[in-house]
DNA sequence: TTCAAAGTACGATAAACGTCGTACAATAAC
DNA sequence: GTTATTGTACGACGTTTATCGTACTTTGAA
């Protein structure tokens, strides 16, 4: 199985949801979803399209099947960082990371959990071979 | 005019070349997208919906139209973060920040870079009031 | 056992995207 | 002045996306 594609916007607020409850049927998806105002079978077609491409892994053991995502969110979201790294920031990490910072204000708390990572990566350029 | 659309894939690549290169024509910008090889009409068409959408600003007082973008890279960037951190990480700014970060690798010069953004950002936590 | 409820499967459709060919206008070359 | 070049305008087309209606199947309740 190749690597699935890049999911489309609904398939991503599929997948959302299911990254966040856990394996679901279509109807609990569809009432997750429910403030979009989408139809029952719109969700159904799209989750079945979904497992088609790879993006959903089903397990039809019940009559109701049960779908989990068959990517990770973190991979995701490294891919989804990594597109608009090359399409929007020219591969420039620290302009995306700036741009985050200054567009929407993060909290002290998040603001101290950057600096750890950052305290620690600086250690990892220098201690060539620590931890991990 | 209202606030322009959000620029689809072909469109944002075209935006690039402008944001890059200045005002240019359709030629020249065909020309720094030759290694994708559209044909230069589907530039051209392009272009022309994306004037008419509010992407781009057009001086026709030459034989050759000359384009140029109707937004800023930087508020278009601001866009596209938003975006992404609404869509794939909850919101969190830190967690859009440590993915950037752990994904890949920047160089220590871009961390010494953000990290001069966080005392900056914390100084005017604790500082209200201050420089700017 | 029949019948409503809850499911899946899937064809049809409308809009958006990217693509190009062709028609036409203006300019430059000869 | 005629012709080749360079440009714009725009209709048409194949794909993908999102949407839903309808047909069929399974199951549980009356």
């Amino acid at each position: 199985m190749p690597a699935p594609p890049r999911p489309t916007e609904a398939e991503t607020e599929i997948l959302s949801v299911l990254w966040s409850r856990g394996p679901s049927t279509v109807r609990q998806v569809h009432e997750a979803l429910s403030q979009r105002g989408t139809g029952y079978t719109t969700v159904l077609k799209l989750m079945q399209i979904m497992a088609h491409k790879g993006l959903l892994l089903r397990d039809e053991s019940r009559r109701s099947h049960v779908y989990r995502p068959a990517v990770e969110r973190t991979m995701m979201q490294r891919r989804w960082v990594d597109e608009l790294l090359d399409r929007a920031f020219g591969g420039s990490t620290s302009a995306l990371v700036l741009r985050a910072l200054s567009s929407k204000r993060a909290s002290p708390g998040e603001l101290a959990e950057i600096r750890a990572l950052l305290d620690e990566l600086e250690r990892e350029d220098t201690e060539p071979g620590g931890d991990r």
